[in-house]
DNA sequence: ACCAAGAAGACAAACTTAGTCTGAAAAGGA
DNA sequence: TCCTTTTCAGACTAAGTTTGTCTTCTTGGT
């Protein structure tokens, strides 16, 4: 019941790319110094962003890392599926699974509105709002 | 950020119980084959709900296991806690565990509030609402 | 050509989960 | 008392997941 790790690293990374002006490349050796993440996992982690279209990358000297999407748009339940795939609180409850009480499970439908909760939570949490400390309702 | 099997099995465990009369025993091995769960694998999910209190059983020939709360009284919160431990998004969200950024991190914050939503409506379900099937709100 | 990045994937150590096995202990009945 | 039924406890194991590392390749700029 937590997130990994991973996609914690996967929050500070787009944390720190939002820091600097939209669009700025950043490099990835960089970021690992700011937030304190193993380089070579890191390059994992930004290709898991970069493959759910949040971040691109370019290579070569002066390459690195940028946003594609706006800091403000990008949610934390979006950086959860772009690492660890759609949120599931159960098997049954992630796509393509299939149990065959699926259709009148109770706990499934318990589960189902518990992991909607947390999802409506999810999206309206921006990485622009952290960045920016709006908390505090 | 899934629920465990086990924790599947408790809630599926607290169900069958609370399908008969309050505190009426039951044997383990009638609630395996009810439920479909491995046996020996139920008895030591029967142990945490019971250190926790929400069962108590009762051992030798007649014996099982009895709710020892109105089935009312339990949320799927108490459950996944009794399990799983308390429930905590992040490694810094549970109990005892310490990181430097503790105090300033926002991370932390944001996840925090999510938890709080996700554990809001784990409380509000019980399991006498789920053998009832009072869902649709 | 050369160098500084990222890309890709194989590999491995550590940890977690799910489940089994074995033996002990308790409760009740013959 | 002895036997059966049941839970209790812990060691054990197999499989899967997480969290990395290592090596090699590709790309882009100078
Ligand atoms: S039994 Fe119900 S909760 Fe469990 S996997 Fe099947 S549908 Fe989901
Ligand atoms: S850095 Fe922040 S979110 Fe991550 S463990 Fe520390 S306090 Fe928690």
């Amino acid at each position: 019941m937590q997130i990994t790790r991973q996609t914690e690293y996967a929050i500070k990374i787009l944390i720190e790319l939002a820091k600097s002006p939209f669009g700025e490349l950043i490099p990835s050796k960089l970021i690992a110094e700011q937030q304190d993440i193993p380089g070579m996992f890191l390059q994992k982690t930004v290709q898991l962003l970069s493959r759910a279209g949040l971040v691109s990358t370019q290579r070569g000297i002066q390459g690195g890392v940028r946003l594609t999407v706006s800091a403000d748009k990008i949610t934390t339940a979006d950086v959860i599926t772009a690492i660890e795939g759609p949120l599931a609180l159960n098997l049954c409850l992630s796509p393509g699974y299939s149990c065959p009480n699926m259709a009148d499970c109770q706990v499934r439908r318990i589960l189902g509105r518990a992991q909607a909760a947390l999802l409506h939570e999810l999206q309206q949490e921006s990485i622009a709002d952290i960045v920016e400390g709006k908390l505090a309702k």
